[in-house]
DNA sequence: CGTACGGTTGACGAGTGTCAAGGGTAGTGG
DNA sequence: CCACTACCCTTGACACTCGTCAACCGTACG
């Protein structure tokens, strides 16, 4: 229960060509199924944007925008009450595609509406398409599209394992889970093993994630430091933790 | 937690040639991607196989068995652990596309685990194709990938849609949101406006859908239909509803 | 008519949420 | 350089929702 909109943290945020020869995330995003030629063509659509974080892209309920690659950062794609609840049902990594939550094919008909709020938890940089140029990519090079379904079926994924943590495990196993799961990324991203790595969210987003309140999430993180599964600097940093106990206290 | 698996309903059914021209979800389902011709060639490899309820199609970490569709009949996704826990993570009604939890192309190596349980809730029929012809016609017929991309951007929407369930709403919300659920299916499946329909699932398996126990679905049931928000004949058979209320009572 | 199974209801307790106060830390301005 | 502020996190006390355990009811089926 986070609502707060910083009001001085509007849509927005700087934009400029994009050059994909040098993005950081070319061999990892969609455009992995490119060739350097076809990448040519992609890059004549592209242009990066910058969000700082707290800044919003797309808002749900309006009409969508264009898709975007993350480049770097984080973000976070949530969904509002009016009373204040909150529940973040995705986070989008570097690598990862937005825009496609309500489908693909709105050709001729204005565009459908976001069904999410998609807002940056860091600095985050996106490389945004637009919309009818990219289908029409897509629907040339079909390796694209072949991408697009592999990454859509492993969120799929990810989000049915959430519903099992949500629907049916203790505060202390969610938290546990949400721990390892960030761990698991960092070492996907290359850290350092991952023995050692940042929260990329704070108490509250954590809570919004997991379906908990910030409190108990508090407490929970305070109850697993002091059995010694993890130990942390300050409340973001994580310095060391046992995977091990970690993964018996997450309810598998 | 509702976790009996009936030992005499094992993993089974009866298995015969299909014959797509007469299929009650030709126009509905993947197979809606293909012209009779090509419709042709996937008949060639597909077969039925028909469940009686509580049978299992395939258990969770065994290794991955056929895709299909769902023909006639409701299925459901699971995912349980030892303590009895148990989730259903999707439910699959007729012209569902059943196989592709862990993902495609796994060619040459052997076949990857299912990550979920898919059990039959009712009378289910199943049309099935081998794994590697059905992804075989996939490469040649862009538009069956295509239709599966759309499908599964769907079920991510809705998987979405239950975490926000899941994680946000009261237990009266989740059984007026699983209402309006069965409804609105009911309606697409053609049923008579959707003003009178049948749950497709016992307490249990609503329980377990909506992460509740039973008896707190029950006492929420009665609490609906003292309401006057729901009327019920037997514990499955929904006579009348109220769908301006139950949409109020669902936390949007 | 008896049994089995699923559903309902009640009493009680545990686990989280709520509300409120206090502590840390980083950033700002004097 | 230090005080002040703001924000986030932590901790405690208490309330409340939902889970647990148990008994009972109704319907289907042998």
């Amino acid at each position: 229960m986070n609502n707060d909109l910083n009001p001085s943290l509007v849509t927005g945020g700087s934009c400029e060509p994009a050059v994909c020869a040098t993005c950081a995330v070319r061999n990892s995003s969609l455009c992995a199924a490119l060739s350097s030629d076809e990448l040519d063509e992609l890059n004549k659509l592209s242009r990066r944007k910058s969000l700082r974080p707290g800044q919003i892209y797309v808002f749900e309920g309006d009409q969508a925008l264009d898709f975007a690659n993350v480049v770097k950062g984080v973000a976070k794609l949530t969904r509002g009450s009016e009373d204040g609840r909150m529940q973040i049902v995705g986070l989008l990594f570097p690598s990862d595609f937005i825009g496609v939550s309500m489908g693909l094919g709105h050709g001729g008909d204005r565009k459908p509406e976001e069904p999410y709020t998609i807002e940056a938890v860091s600095d985050l940089e996106l490389c945004i398409f637009p919309r009818d140029g990219f289908e029409r990519l897509m629907r040339r090079f079909p390796a694209l599209e072949h991408k697009l379904l592999d990454r859509t079926l492993s969120e799929l994924q990810v989000a049915r394992e959430w519903m099992v943590l949500l629907g049916r495990k203790t505060a202390q196993e969610r938290v546990a889970t949400f721990i390892l799961h960030v761990a698991d990324k960092m070492r996907h991203q290359g850290c350092h093993s991952g023995i050692s790595f940042d929260l990329p969210l704070g108490r509250g987003d954590i809570a919004d994630h997991i379906g908990l309140t910030i409190e108990t999430v508090s407490r929970q993180i305070t109850q697993l430091k002091r059995k010694g599964i993890i130990d942390m600097q300050g409340a973001r940093h994580v310095v060391s933790c046992d995977f091990e106990a970690l993964r018996e206290q997450s309810g598998y």
